[in-house]
DNA sequence: CGTTCGATTGATGTTCTTCAATATGCGTGG
DNA sequence: CCACGCATATTGAAGAACATCAATCGAACG
């Protein structure tokens, strides 16, 4: 995918959540930034460390986490091509967290300078971008959720759901056959879990609803199963708000 | 406390982080709000619901819960007087979490338009409440790390290390002696556990590095010690940026 | 063709839950 | 003032979920 096309893919989802007039889109539309490949398992964003820019995802699969003292991870959100992984620096610019890139991905870093100017220019682009923080908390807020209540099969049935449904509100795939190139052993970090038990559970799933993790994807046979199995209801995703 | 401190130590929180002229200053000091009292339990908020008001907290304690089909609860913020438990719901009036006193409070319930108002007209507010809202993501954040990968001790110790430098931070108490009057079943919710098994992860607290729960007080023996055994580092609570 | 990484399976141990009972403090009505 | 009821704290015993340790298998890759 393109640069712009990455560009015009955030301007989307950020038209989702908010309404922008239309010279404000285009005020939008003009952001760039350095394109940077990243490698496989390559840290982008370390913890305690600042940064300067935000990190527009083009193709990929990123992880935002947390690092415990003896090197283990979790990880606290997935973002997929045409989220903005850490708009959240941008008021912030030392971050606690990190940004990984799962499998060989292409960002865009776009200069913090560049997204506060916009914002203090334009209040509806400063509510926007704040907005869109707010919707990523609320993901984090169900992730929270789920680890302290739910047990693993609920917990994986719920996530897959839950990037199913963004894959699809974001146009970019089917909630039932999606692409997520993602390993056991990353899927334990996301879901608080070892990679021998991830094992176990995904194996369950794919019995009792038919998912299967295939070439980099995830195909659902048994979606409205998949559902009751997670307890999903995507109203914490809040794709239908519009303010 | 009167309504007017509670505003005044929710400015001093803003200031803590965020560089506000002093006429902005004048200005989120004159907010007003509804003084609502709240008994042990109430819901101010339900999930799903909208809501016109943010919640600012005068005096008590207050809990953001997400709640599962069964009814069980998973807290996933506690907030002391001062702070605004859902500046969050600015941007975003229809959330999918819930807010409950834990104890008798009392809140102020500052009218939506009027902080959007100050946030279109003052960049700067905009740009500090957003940077009040990336603050809490990241403590969300690190719940959900601890959720995932700490123990029950672990996630214990560390949630007492974070409420008392919270208290301390904002100046209502010390690190080692504050008001906490949360109940061991409130405790449970917060920390992704059961009430029995909070009750005995307590008790090996109290053991280990001297932590009193007593008469709403928590009051730590050896502070050094909890935050070895919590991994406790005060970074993500954003408490020394200034932006 | 060997090496490496990821998926898979089995056996065993630990943590936390569940169920159940008892204790303790505190407010309320008598 | 005392008796009672209710919420909270505490303790014990048994079970379930998940972790840990260890080994095998298969595919991709140099």
């Amino acid at each position: 995918m393109h640069s712009h096309a990455a560009v015009a893919l955030f301007v989307r989802r950020i038209l989702l959540r908010s309404v922008v007039s239309p010279g404000e889109v285009q005020a939008l539309s003009g952001l760039e930034g350095r394109r940077v490949q990243a490698s496989r398992g390559q840290d982008l964003v370390l913890p305690g460390h600042g940064v300067h820019h935000a990190t527009l995802l083009v193709s990929g699969l990123l992880a935002r986490f947390d690092q415990m003292a003896d090197g283990r991870r979790q990880i606290t959100a997935l973002h997929i091509p045409g989220d903005m992984a850490d708009l959240h620096s941008v008021p912030m610019p030392l971050p606690a967290w990190g940004i990984q890139a799962l499998v060989p991905s292409v960002v865009l870093q776009i200069p913090h300078g560049d997204l506060r100017g916009l914002a203090e220019r334009k209040p509806a682009i400063a509510m926007a971008f704040w907005r869109d923080t707010v919707a990523d908390a609320s993901i984090l807020a169900k992730w929270t959720a789920n680890l302290g209540r739910a047990d693993a099969v609920t917990r994986t049935a719920h996530l897959i759901c839950e990037m199913g449904m963004r894959m699809e509100a974001h146009e970019l795939d089917q909630r039932h056959d999606f692409a997520l190139p993602i390993t056991q052993a990353q899927l334990a970090d996301a879901l608080g879990l070892t990679t021998v038990h991830v094992n176990r559970t995904v194996s369950t799933l794919r019995q009792e609803c038919g998912v299967l993790f295939e070439q980099g994807r995830v195909r659902v046979g048994d979606w409205t199963g998949l559902v009751r199995r997670g307890n999903f209801d995507d109203g914490y995703l809040m794709l239908d708000v519009k303010a």
